[in-house]
DNA sequence: TTTACTCTACCTACTAGTAGGAAGGCAAAA
DNA sequence: TTTTGCCTTCCTACTAGTAGGTAGAGTAAA
């Protein structure tokens, strides 16, 4: 009993790594067909068309991300808890390549010519990134972990945009290392000194 | 005396602007030549593969972001407003969309299905701008200016990461006015305070 | 007369997508 | 129990169009 994917989960696993690599153009139907051993028109049967594909692709990537940010904050882990294993969960995708860069991040960079149906869910994913990071963030504040400059939504703005910068500066560099060495300072930076001066 | 500029400009200037918007696999010689006027063959007399077209691209972009940024340092500025300025220039081509994304930064994020003569001068680039960041955060710290929490190497990688990802969110997001909200506040926490307490 | 440039015309390989059929599972009707 | 028909899945074979790239001729300037 081993692999009981179905051929959809097949299809979109394929195309999710084809993506993570290379983008939305990428890949092509021939280039999954190739991959799990199937043909072309059998992709079309699950996905009449690329951007129907890649837009429950997206779909399925948010589900799969709001499962594991929820799941992270019902752990009844401290907000720095929780943000500290979403960067160790980043860190290990890239270290071990399973996947080396965000979906997602990876599709806003062709934001300006992606079909409407895709780019819109794209964005949604960043607003729900970025909602999760104001509200761990704003949580720590309130239980005296973290000490902000900004306002907490500016604050996980500028998380966020770390976080996919230093993806991309650790694929630039081909150093994986480079990603935990931007993204770990800048939290680090967030803790609030207790009331000994020590740190947690 | 309006376009002095030769065919080969105008290629690479075109080949640029598609690239920023989707990415190497988002453009095509019929797209270059519909734009300019000319045919596909043409293209192929002034750069034989895409390859080339694109590496020449990205030699002629890491020159001439070399001489914008060695010109920021020679016109005597302070390490502070070097920064300043290359922030201002990136937040100016972005609210404009005259170039709304760093080529490199575009090139990289595809970096592992890149032609190797493209990705060895994409990673170049990077190195070039870390080096830049490097030496400005360093003089700054020397004058006074700065006072940085990290080694400036590692100061240099964590706001070449900021930059990079503001505008990838300025472009996820649709509003250019991300990427100076995320990367002014980065920036100022470099700042130290002086003697007296104030901000420069 | 060579050189630089652009053209028409063409090539092969690949793109997303379609048409129509074969094989098997399942369920209701005979 | 067998037959009928539907449904899902995958297939072969195909379409129109696009990809990067080539061959060779025309043109104009040095």
């Amino acid at each position: 009993m081993k692999s009981m994917a179905s051929t959809s989960d097949k299809i979109l696993d394929i195309a999710k790594s084809l993506i993570v690599a290379g983008g939305y153009n990428g890949f092509s139907y021939a280039d999954i067909a190739a991959a799990i051993g199937i043909r072309k028109a059998s992709i079309h049967h699950h996905f009449p068309t690329k951007a129907e594909l890649v837009s429950v692709l997206v779909d399925r990537y948010i589900k799969q991300a709001e499962a594991g940010l929820r799941s992270l904050r019902e752990q009844a882990a401290s907000p720095a808890d929780q943000l500290q294993f979403y960067i160790d969960f980043w860190n290990a995708c890239i270290r071990d390549a399973s996947q080396p860069f965000c979906v997602c991040a990876m599709l806003a960079s062709e934001m300006q010519m992606l079909p409407e149906e895709v780019a819109l869910r794209v964005r949604a994913h960043f607003q729900g990134l970025a909602a999760w990071l104001t509200s761990v963030l704003q949580a720590g504040v309130e239980q005296g972990l973290f000490r902000l400059d900004k306002r907490p939504e500016e604050q996980a703005q500028m998380l966020m945009a770390s976080v996919h910068g230093a993806m991309l500066s650790a694929r630039a560099f081909g150093e994986p290392g480079l990603f935990i060495a931007v993204v770990a300072p800048e939290i680090a930076r967030l803790r609030a000194p207790d009331r000994y001066g020590t740190v947690r």
